[in-house]
This record gives C-alpha cells, sequence and structure tokens, in this order.
DNA sequence: ATAAATCACAACG
DNA sequence: CGTTGTGATTTAT
C-alpha cells in the first residue's frame, strides 16, 4: 500500500540469533528498526539496499548492529549510532527522548515519564507516543511500565516486551 | 477546518 | 472489579 513511503532511506538487515531486524537510515541517522517479520512477511526485501552504501551509512549500520545484539545478549549498549527523530511531533519527540534516558536494566511508568515532560496527566499520550516510536530497543520503549509495575502494553508482540525486560534482569508484577 | 473516535494509562470507589 | 478523567493523534465529516 504505502509503497513508495521507503524510497528516501536506505535499509539494511540485521541477522541476529532473534531473527531479522531490519532498520532504516536517513542523510541524519538511524530512522527506524522493525522486529523480525513473519516467516511469510517479505515486504522490505525489495527495499534492502545492496552494495552502494555511503561509508557513513555503513558505520552507522554497525553501531546499531552492535548495539542491538548486546542489548538482545542482556548487555548494556556501549555505543549507539545518532538517531533522526525528526519524523514525529514535538510530543512524541519530547517522550522519547526521556526514554532514551531510562538506564539499562531500570524502569519508569507512564506516568512518570508523563512528568519528566511536563505534562503529568498526559499519560495516555504518553502511551500513544510509546506506540509511535520508530526505533524499539535502542529508544527503550519496553522499560516502560504501566503503574504498580504492571507490565501494560505492547504495539509489536508483547512477547517482545517480556523478554527484554527479562533479558535486562528487570522483573514486573 | 472541525468533530468524533481511539489509545501501550492512572486514580478512585 | 468498573468508571471516569485526561491529552495527543488519527480518522471521519
Amino acid at each position: 500500500m504505502t509503497a513508495a513511503m521507503n524510497s528516501q532511506l536506505i535499509a539494511l538487515p540485521i541477522p541476529t540469533s532473534d531473527g531479522e531486524f531490519v532498520a532504516r537510515y536517513s542523510e541524519r541517522g538511524l530512522a527506524s528498526l522493525n522486529f523480525p517479520v513473519g516467516s511469510m512477511d517479505r515486504t522490505d526485501r525489495g527495499s534492502l539496499a545492496h552494495g552502494d552504501v555511503s561509508p557513513g551509512i555503513r558505520q552507522w549500520h554497525r553501531l546499531t548492529t552492535a548495539a542491538l545484539k548486546q542489548v538482545l545478549a542482556g548487555r548494556a549498549p556501549a555505543h549507539l549510532p545518532p538517531f533522526d527523530l525528526s519524523v514525529g511531533t514535538d510530543f512524541q519527540r519530547a517522550v522519547w527522548e526521556a526514554m532514551r534516558r531510562i538506564p539499562f536494566g531500570e524502569t519508569r511508568s507512564y506516568g512518570e515519564i508523563a512528568r519528566l515532560i511536563c505534562r503529568p496527566k498526559a499519560v495516555r499520550a504518553v502511551g500513544g507516543a510509546c506506540g509511535a516510536n520508530p526505533i524499539p530497543v535502542l529508544v527503550p520503549c519496553h522499560r516502560v511500565l504501566a503503574a504498580h509495575h504492571k507490565l501494560g502494553g505492547f504495539s509489536a508482540d508483547p512477547k517482545w516486551k517480556r523478554t527484554l525486560l527479562r533479558r535486562e534482569g528487570v522483573s514486573w508484577s
């Protein structure tokens, strides 16, 4: 459907023991990261770049790949690529920035995030912004739990939220 | 351009 | 448990 939408981005695969992620880069940095798609889904394959990728992007991709694999292995990533969060509204960027500041292995509640961005009552809106997060895992939306340490929801497979938290040594109710 | 529906929440009874 | 208060985004007029 929205077929021509990816043409500005360069998509590269990241094979991991958990499946093949797909990273997309703009001129400004990592723009999106996708969880491994189901077996029958070949949607992204056609847009994958090959060979003629600029050195800068290859370097970013190395950082993304390393960081992702470290998180999947339950270790804090040493270095991160630059992010391109130019998409999204001001509110969403504020939420994403707040999430980036959650240390590895810790969690925050939706309400805490709301307070951090000075909109203490916009807790529900924060949930919406998390779902719109284009770079899961590296922008740690999985570290945001509901109040009283309940798991809360997840746009992608909730299985991923549990898996990632468990590997970070986090427990919830 | 405006209005209604939707949402990964939270607090209270 | 259900209800209600909230704010941003998305979808429908």
